[in-house]
DNA sequence: CACGACTCCTGCTGGC
DNA sequence: TGCCAGCAGGAGTCGT
């Protein structure tokens, strides 16, 4: 389940090897992810070359730009959804059942699966800069490990949040890249109750907590980057790499800091995980 | 505006 | 052993 490390990771690992890479062909072999896979790629991403990879949340924006006359301007963006990911296999490799598209880089494939084609693939054309002013992209929150995820900042865009904290962390038009893993992992982290409305935690709490985040996703990130080559070149395998988690995914076993019991809870219909010991 | 419910989809798990 | 209900979840959309 892709959160913004994971796809940090891909992101990584990919673009080593994308970057100046010159795109042959394209193969779409589904018509639609969440949204319909543009057939104009077919058109359009032959003879372009990858200026850049980068991350917005939890999409990736691939820059691709085609000289010439008729010189082809654009950006990909790409979103692995729930159980999306993005390989590099040797060229002629056949499609298993859910390998959606296929970009053809000569010496490899780049290639997009999705079993449950929660993910997005889109193109939005121009220049770099103007990919981020695509819808899905525009409303965007904050990215939480840039400067601009402070304390003040989060305090105060939190001031108006009646509901309990943790689906407030999982709102991507505020913050981007929590998802339900990493959102129940930081308010462990941080000693804070999941249920807790967010306007009713102290300053001091999240100065707690914001380092919290950035600790959880910066550790998480680093866990995947020791395995970004293997990852990126890998053709199986399910998945993707694990922090150890504190809570999450552990309902009924013994807390590893007090040794209380861990609960579940279902929060705005996904569930969390919490320490009733550690965490008020 | 804030917030929860619903929705998309498939694979895995657990209960009988 | 097999079947099926239920769950998993990112995030847009809709209704309250």
């Amino acid at each position: 389940m892709p959160e913004l490390p994971e796809v940090e990771v891909c992101r990584r690992g990919l673009a080593p090897e994308l970057v100046g890479a010159l795109i042959e062909g394209v193969d779409i072999r589904a018509p639609k992810l969440r949204h319909e896979i543009p057939p104009a790629l077919r058109e359009l991403l032959p003879g372009c070359r990858v200026l850049a990879v980068r991350r917005r949340g939890k999409y990736l924006l691939v820059d691709c730009r085609r000289d010439g006359a008729d010189g082809v301007e654009g950006c990909l963006i790409i979103h692995l959804g729930m159980t999306g990911n993005l390989r590099l296999v040797p060229p002629g490799t056949p499609p298993a059942r859910h390998d959606h598209v296929d970009l053809l880089l000569g010496d490899c494939l780049l290639r997009y699966s999705d079993p449950r084609r929660f993910g997005v693939v889109l193109w939005q054309p121009g220049p770099p800069a103007v990919a981020e002013s695509h819808p899905l992209l525009a409303s965007q929150g904050v990215e939480p490990l840039s400067d601009t995820f402070t304390v003040d900042w989060l305090f105060a865009a939190i001031s108006k949040r009646g509901g309990p904290i943790k689906p407030v962390l999982m709102d991507s038009h505020l913050v981007v890249g929590i998802g339900n893993i990493y959102a129940s992992e930081s308010l462990f982290r941080a000693g804070i109750s999941p249920l807790r409305a967010a306007n009713r935690i102290s300053r001091a709490r999240y100065s707690v907590l914001v380092p919290a985040i950035r600790e959880t996703l910066s550790d998480a990130i680093a866990a995947g980057g020791s395995s970004i080559r293997d990852y990126v070149h890998s053709d199986g395998g399910s998945g993707w790499f694990q922090i150890q988690a504190g809570v999450y995914d552990r309902a009924g076993q013994p807390c590893l800091r007090c040794g209380g019991v861990v609960r579940q809870v279902r929060q705005a219909g996904r569930s969390t995980f919490y320490c009733p010991g550690c965490q008020h």
